[in-house]
DNA sequence: CCATAAGCGAGACGGTACGTCTAGTCTTATC
DNA sequence: GATAAGACTAGACGTACCGTCTCGCTTATGG
């Protein structure tokens, strides 16, 4: 039999009789944006592993389905509500190559940002290499442009002469993310002391001074 | 938790910009056609419990929005599909009541009829006193013309003498129908040797004969 | 990735810390009780078209789990719940073969037996010959004593010569019991007086009674 | 609504009657053994996400009993299994700071190590601050001897005078093996030429060869 | 004869319920 | 007393349809 509430019966099917319900529906859009702000909002809250698909939908006042007809599963969908918003912040250009490092973390490692920087790794994990096109996601929409970012400083840095010209880009983020976000994994997030330290380290080595002399 | 397909990200949405097919439209008469014959495949083919307005719609090429204006819901749609075309079947006269009356249903219960007679009954069983008009539907459409030839049968046979003359034909309807529906009900579809014991039965009663002599 | 509500995390491993909380458990057979007279409840309720298992589940106190356990859908579970208790009911032993045949229907069709009359022909007609465990339960619960009872009063009627020796007893069963759940197929339920003219017609025939002078 | 399997009709339940085979039970050791070993192979069959605690308790052929017992979950259990045995690996002595610390990830990234360093960093980003005895477990078992080991060869480093004498080994340690599991983060895992880059920036940084000469 | 309104296919919308899966708890009977 | 087995409550999963609602197009109709 039917699901749901039952259709009030009216007739044979000869009589219209349009009742004027005052449902309303909303514009794709919108819901699209409801749901990744209540998926971003949840986030904040329960953290990635107690999110669920039902509670994003409860809160974002969407059917399951609205939720399921865009996105296969909860990693997909909060990997693009992190990475929704096109990268809006600047590329630090102070003259400075270290000053630059210092200054493109803290621009990224803030609240205010969603602490994508320390969830989205972590989601990042789940991605295997069979999911190929949630990989590319990933990668252009969150490692990239910080890759970029990176990118652009070395170059400016090696203009500048403060680095050897042929510096890997790459291997800087790396070098750059990759322990910070290990602090976040050891569970003892970095400081601004910490990040200042790691970034002298990749600049500077472990080598003692009297060496370069 | 699996991971999965990524969303196409569809680019919040300024453009529908709907290419797409020369979408052709059918006349009124035409898309009812359609949906009440897709109705009765449905039916043969997966029976009443299994059939979806959506299947129907999908099947007959038509919008659900075009089943929903003209029936509220599946039940009405199935009684109307059922009992759409206009009684065409005979009135079996042959002199002799017992053979009119098993005539009679072997006229009703073919393969060819759709199997109204079996599947009618489990619909008719989902209209409750509240539908009014899909009660008179069933009614007009299905029950009374199948009365009627109870009742021009009775009134032959008695104007011949076979019975008195106060027999009332809506017992008799019910004599006749009532146990070969029963036995579908039962899982036990009456052949004709069946229905010849019932119509026996309800001419004759299960009284000795020799109180008869 | 972990559904449901996550560890409270008590350490390693070492220390179990049971917290003592306050969930109780019932015995199996007190669960089964309880979702069988939750589904007779709503049954009475909402009737068997909207009779969900999610619902039943809830008013049982038992998880939807455990319905599913014992019972694969909805029918299944239904029929079971209206045929559960093994048939108490007395086979009436007036004397003369039309008391007993009017007083087993009215045995049978009352309220306090859940309306089992009522509902359990339009449950069996979901029952397609497919499900040859669900229509044995059928037969063995519902038909066959309704048939025995059939058989015993029958008997008792030929042994005091009242039908002839021959008399089938199945046949006497469809006829009884087929035109009156008919009437309730046809919205119009059988009083007493209907229970009285086809319990006759169904002993006596149609014939004129001057073929009995 | 389908049909299905009706219940077994399960006999109102006075007699439970296991029959059943004849139960044995193994040692406590033996148990946990049994649990750990076949965590081990379902991370190493579906990865983490995918594992599941009933999983865990078929394939060992212990009772989910046993298993809840010793720990309160998955990730605690994931983590007692990945860190079990004592770390047996040797502490990397070749007389230069470079070849050890490659030495060092070569003896730890290996296949046959059930891929510690790979799996290891996504289950600790699941443990919160609030897991306080479960942090405890994960630094003491995996992070510190690691870190031990950088704190050795740093050590012996700066004896030889290969680097300077105030140098961090907790730095050396984020800057070592924050990037290599960043790769694997960003689903590039690293070769042993990354490894070697990874090494030598860690070690000279990004300064111009010209500073040295 | 052309404008306009009704009806069309398409399909997303908020929902309900499905039947499955796993979590973590608790009972039972066995050793 | 600890065990293996497994039923228990709880609740999220992802799917199927429900009946409603835009959305552009197409075709009759009626001014």
């Amino acid at each position: 039999m039917t699901r749901g509430k039952p259709a009030p019966a009216s007739a044979s099917g000869t009589a219209p009789a349009r009742a004027a319900a005052p449902r309303r529906r909303r514009a794709s859009s919108d819901v699209e944006d409801a749901i990744l702000a209540a998926t971003l909002d949840i986030l904040d809250e329960v953290g990635f592993a107690d999110l669920t698909v039902e509670a994003v939908a409860a809160r974002s006042g969407a059917a399951k389905t609205a939720v399921y007809r865009r996105w296969p599963s909860k990693v997909p969908l909060v990997v693009d509500a992190l990475t929704r918003s096109r990268p809006d912040w600047p590329i630090p250009d102070t003259g400075d190559l270290r000053t630059d490092l210092v200054s493109l973390w803290q621009i990224l490692d803030v609240p205010g940002h969603r602490w994508v920087e320390r969830i989205l790794p972590l989601v990042a994990s789940y991605v295997g290499p069979g999911d190929g096109d949630l990989a590319s996601l990933l990668r252009e929409r969150y490692f990239e442009p910080r890759l970029q970012a990176i990118r652009v400083i070395v170059h400016r840095a090696a203009a500048r002469g403060e680095i050897r010209p042929d510096a890997d880009p790459e291997l800087a983020f790396d070098l750059l993310f990759g322990p910070l976000a290990y602090r976040y994994v050891r569970g003892l997030p970095p400081d601004s002391r910490t990040v200042n330290q790691v970034v002298d380290l990749a600049l500077e080595g472990l080598r003692p001074r009297r060496e370069q002399g």
